[in-house]
DNA sequence: CGTATTTAGTACGAACGCGTACAATATAAT
DNA sequence: ATTATATTGTACGCGTTCGTACTAAATACG
């Protein structure tokens, strides 16, 4: 009989904070290059393509489809990406950089990589690598005991 | 001469994943209940106390002031909570449970603990122990690498 | 004592984030 | 071919999140 049923609160809390640490971190670096965080996450995913849908960048940058309309729409404003209508699917939107956000994007992608190397270069590789595969673990787990029946946009069993 | 600079980003990426599922996971129950996870997260933190000030509120949640004011007018609106001015501290708010809180806590808190545990429960007490070092490890590095000039609201070096 | 600084909470604007509903198009079923 | 179903993106409302500014009260400092 374990005397301890609710063991696993201290790990809860501390993936919590560390989510949040990170990105308070991450954030506020990108605060100072004019971006927020989703913003740059798009510009992130557009870069070095020919463009793509709403539904692919959503996957990449785990936003759903609703919360993706009103970033590219600010991103649209800002002239750094434009909508064309998709070729082939009268349904679909091709999103791609525009020139000055392609500019941006060689700018400003590197930079925010490098600034967050260091942290990581402290732990180590093998550190890294385990945690990676922990989190991993739980989030299969999560994933598994998830009600099936939540289906709307249900990107956890996909891998891509 | 390491051939591989941006080793981080799987680990980084499943960092963000994991929190968003687990995020998923949790809150859609929550949501079952009737409440939001910030209003779960202050009537958890509420439960069992003769109340606190959003100060406490707010280091317990991790959530910052601004925040709070609007999470806990969307509680006492719904009548879970009281706000009583504070007795020697004229600054203060006491918050704290009202009647129907406290039934809510009571019905709530454990039912939702009791959801969580067996995700955990797959993870093993040893993984779950070398996730929260290396998680805790993770935050630091992102912490002491924080730019120190932002005070504003700074809980990273708080313990308590 | 009187002023300067800090602290507690709120107000406000901008930007997510998610669930739901909806229109337009594409695909499947019969 | 016609209808039924599924997919793509947007619209909208509610709640959160953060940064900044502001008021009021408490504490430190001279």
């Amino acid at each position: 009989m374990p005397t301890t049923r609710f063991e696993f609160l201290p790990t809860l809390r501390e993936l919590v904070r560390t989510y949040q640490a990170f990105d308070a971190f991450s954030g506020s670096h990108i605060r100072t290059l004019g971006l927020t965080t989703p913003q740059f996450d798009v510009i992130a995913t557009l870069g070095n393509t020919q463009g793509m849908n709403c539904r692919d960048i959503g996957q990449k940058t785990l936003m759903v489809k609703g919360t993706l309309t009103g970033v590219l729409d600010r991103l649209e404003q800002k002239g750094l990406i434009i909508r064309i209508s998709h070729p082939t699917d009268g349904r679909s939107t091709l999103v791609r950089l525009s020139p000055v956000g392609e500019e941006l994007f060689a700018r400003v992608f590197s930079a925010h990589l490098a600034h967050l190397e260091p942290v990581f270069a402290l732990l180590g590789r093998e550190t890294l690598e385990t945690l990676r595969q922990h989190l991993e673990q739980l989030r299969h787990s999560l994933e598994k005991q998830s009600d099936p029946s939540s289906d709307q946009e249900d990107f956890s069993r996909e891998r891509r």
